[in-house]
DNA sequence: CGAGTTTGACCAGCGC
DNA sequence: GCGCTGGTCAAACTCG
């Protein structure tokens, strides 16, 4: 594992490929200007692609890497969008954010400053939503989770991240040929949620968006020596 | 037969 | 308030 986990960081930096069961996939950074990703994505490094999918690389450095380099670099509230192309050997390709999605920032912070999430009744005053509209939001809604989203040049659509998902919906949204393909993590108590697209500028790139953090380890890492305790801080 | 997928309906948020 | 849109549900369906 731990041999394994060495030679595919090495990938990451030096091809910009993350290396799966089903080949490589390409990490393709996003053009500052460009509108993608959606809103309330932190478009991701290639650290924090392992970040998201512990079992492509390492997940704890990647983690970590990331989660300082958002909250540095995080923008001003009447800046909605920064790009960060390039630097710290090219650890954030883009970075943006909107007002809606503030959210996703907070927790991010909190995860730094060692916070727990939802604990209290002062997280829904931070979050922007009052205790009475969370009240009035249905079950599925009242939980934000922070998102990630990174896009890859593949023939499939499903890159295969470690983790087992289970299809819950599928949406042709606006302005795209492709419709969007919603899972769900298939672990108890796990919340996970991917969101799968193709772009529609071109087909030959998927655009892929986490939400939440994972509570468990991939599925294929079961030999993994990590105890749960070390993971459980770092995986998303 | 159980697990996973498909797909139309429903619901909440948002902009006008 | 209304309509549009994205996200989710859940029944029906498929597959191994």
């Amino acid at each position: 594992m731990m041999s394994t986990t060495n030679v595919n960081h090495s990938l990451f930096e030096e091809q910009d490929q993350i290396p799966t069961q089903m080949g490589l996939f390409n990490i393709i950074p996003f053009p500052p200007n460009q509108t993608y990703p959606p809103l309330g994505c932190q478009t991701v490094t290639l650290k924090s692609i392992s970040a998201i999918a512990p079992s492509l690389s390492s997940a704890a450095n990647f983690s970590e890497t990331l989660l300082s380099t958002a909250v540095n670099q995080r923008p001003r509230e009447e800046d909605l969008t920064s790009s960060l192309v390039g630097g710290g050997g090219g650890q954030l390709l883009s970075l943006s954010r909107s007002r809606v999605n503030s959210w996703a920032w907070e927790e991010v912070s909190d995860c730094l400053m060692g916070k727990r999430i939802g604990g209290d009744d002062n997280h829904h005053h931070h979050l922007g939503v009052s205790a009475m509209k969370m009240k009035k939001m249905k079950a599925r809604r009242k939980v934000r989770e922070p998102r990630f989203c990174f896009k890859t040049m593949s023939d499939v659509d499903v890159l295969d991240d470690g983790y087992k998902w289970r299809k819950y919906g599928q949406k042709v949204v606006k302005n795209t040929q492709h419709p969007r393909s919603y899972y769900r993590c298939t672990q108890d108590n796990c919340r996970v949620k991917k969101r799968v697209e193709r772009l529609a500028e071109d087909p030959r790139m998927v655009i892929t968006t986490y939400e939440g953090r994972h509570v468990h380890s991939p599925s294929n890492e079961l030999e993994d020596s990590q105890t749960p305790s070390e993971l459980s801080n770092f995986l998303w």
